[in-house]
DNA sequence: GTGGTCTAGACCACT
DNA sequence: GTGGTCTAGACCACA
């Protein structure tokens, strides 16, 4: 599994290797039980800070993703909680659909688009 | 039109007020052309710092959602550029929709998501 | 309201901050709503870290104790769910009551104790 | 007598075991002079470093509940020494029922749930 | 001036 | 060797 800095974005480290780490996972390139690297070894990887690497899986693992075992480090486990995850992603999807909406981008687009980020995910799969 | 600002949310204030106004214009009640308050008054409307208003209008104004006019204050004046508006909401929706996939989200209960969101948009307009 | 922190104890300081603040909260030296000093200014008064004071506010607001207002500062909001807390306390007391058992210590003792703490947090209120 | 093990948990693992084999006490399960398994024994039996069994004895035995006997291994001994163990109690029990309060819960309920507590212990012996 | 982020280096507890 | 804690200093976004 690689990660992808993007050290010239607005978004934080942290929030970025979050992010990837979660794309890692609804693709299935990381499942359920899979161990990840050391914060160490992690952020010598990216060449990042420890503290840095260390805040995004302490992040996930609140956010119900890993869990941090002592033995095996962090490890990918999801908690369920589908009702918060689509009342989150209704919110989320507002404030996006409102944006396209400014621009003009249809019902059927946002549709199309939705399919094509299925599509890609489960190709990489 | 009414704006809804969250003081306990993690969002930056300004960024609550964009989307609030993004808000407005995806729903039609703000038009092409209306005029918001003046940086003063909004912020006063609220109870918040004036400087986080002018940088809200900023922003908008950089994303080409209003036009800066010396008379008339923030107006609503949208550029389009739709294929740029096209992009980002994919990657957007990239993020979110993984985020749904690890807690079990499927297909077309984000379909399901899209349309509820548009037909509570169109239903205020 | 003073924070009295050991720099002996073997327990880290950012709990023992927390733990402090809590009591201040229950004796009602610290009620809803009121502000506390920001992070580098309570880190200045006791003479640790700005980031262990910011880590102990960060911990409070995840367990429901505080909330992070970008204006006023941190800000004691209790987020109550009483069953969740009576399980954990379910779970602490059983703990701390089988180490007393051990050392002979009675049923009648510790409703003893309890009443002795419950009189000293109200007494100081 | 079974030990159960979260690996899931914050709590290290050493800390756990320590818990365990008190609430056996307190429970009668575990009784004075009964001997416990071989650290290399109970260290294979749930599947942990044969390290941080002999840790958990040894804090045990410094707290006054084992003694470590070189022909019979770890033995159940009871040091008493009530006055520290009830000046320990209160001082627990103070930063639990501090955080209950926070919850409003109340001095009722914190007797009810020792005596919850008291009569599981009894009825388990 | 506030918290948020990032870096850096150190020590310790745990496994 | 692992994560957890603490310190320290810097820059930035926010209000």
């Amino acid at each position: 599994m690689i990660l992808k800095i993007d050290f010239n974005s607005e978004e934080a480290l942290y929030i970025q290797l979050c992010n990837q780490i979660i794309m890692g996972i609804a693709t299935d390139m990381l499942r359920e039980g899979d161990s990840l690297p050391s914060v160490r070894q992690l952020a010598d990887e990216i060449g990042i800070n420890m503290h840095t690497v260390n805040k995004a899986y302490s992040v996930l693992r609140q956010e119900g993703f890993l869990r941090l075992d002592r033995r095996r480090g962090a490890v990918v486990a999801l908690n369920m909680d589908k009702l918060r995850a689509l009342n989150e992603m209704k919110q989320n999807l507002g404030i996006i659909i409102a944006r396209g909406i400014c621009q003009d981008v249809g019902r059927d687009e946002v549709h199309a688009l939705v399919d094509e980020v299925f599509d890609e995910f489960s190709g990489q799969g």
